[in-house]
DNA sequence: CGACCGATCGTCT
DNA sequence: GACGATCGGTCGA
């Protein structure tokens, strides 16, 4: 590991307040070192699931099933699922074992190993579609389903701090994407943004 | 730029 | 058997 940026530890995912987390997620560094491949991003966009009161959470209402058993996890674990049959979504826990909070991360700024991510893609040039989105991001690192339910503080997949720190003015709150099915959760304000960052979704702000 | 649509398949009912 | 915490392409204004 690069003596950049510090891992973040066990303190920092066990908290009860996700939203906050979620937020204090931008600007940490997602590192991936698989098969010997080094790759890593800033994130820039977050949303926060909040647990069995949430509609557009996996656990709402106490649901516990095979696929959602990571939710339920210690913070600190990854939760990774396939989404509409392709797209495997990288989310961290939070709170204590037992408490569904998550968060999902849904952009970075490619920061190492970009020629990497190039060919995990097939992209032939690294513009602002390599990271933006969820599905985009994970195909990029190399994350995922089968790295569901292991630890953030392992070699192979972790968040870092090397120091940076939004202002408050640089950051913009919105609605989460793609959950109109929760009903009245569908608009709470769960979603943080770096502000005019070019790897972020360009709906909303 | 916005609206729509097909791809693709594991999960849950 | 229906439905996604998505993505990229197309079509029309």
């Amino acid at each position: 590991m690069s003596p950049r940026e510090k891992k973040l530890d066990a303190r920092f995912y066990n908290r009860k307040d996700v939203l906050r987390i979620a937020r204090e997620l931008l600007g940490k560094i997602l590192v991936t070192q698989l098969d010997g491949i080094r790759c890593s991003g800033r994130i820039v966009e977050t949303e926060a699931y909040a647990g069995v009161h949430d509609r557009a959470c996996h656990a709402f209402g106490g649901r516990r099933t095979a696929r959602s058993e990571d939710l339920y996890g210690a913070p600190g674990t990854a939760y990774i699922y396939i989404c509409y049959g392709m797209h495997h979504l990288f989310n961290v826990i939070t709170n204590e074992v037992n408490i569904p909070h998550a968060v999902l991360v849904r952009a970075l700024e490619p920061i190492e190993g970009i020629d990497h991510m190039l060919e995990r893609t097939g992209k032939m040039t690294a513009d602002y579609t390599l990271t933006r989105g969820p599905g985009n991001l994970s195909r990029a690192m190399g994350i995922s389903k089968l790295h569901s339910g292991s630890m953030l503080f392992s070699e192979e997949i972790f968040i870092g701090d090397d120091g940076l720190r939004y202002k408050p003015d640089q950051i913009v709150v919105t609605s989460r994407i793609g959950v109109e099915s929760a009903r009245e959760d569908a608009e709470l304000p769960y979603r943080f943004i770096v502000k005019g960052n070019p790897y972020v979704s360009a709906r909303k702000s």
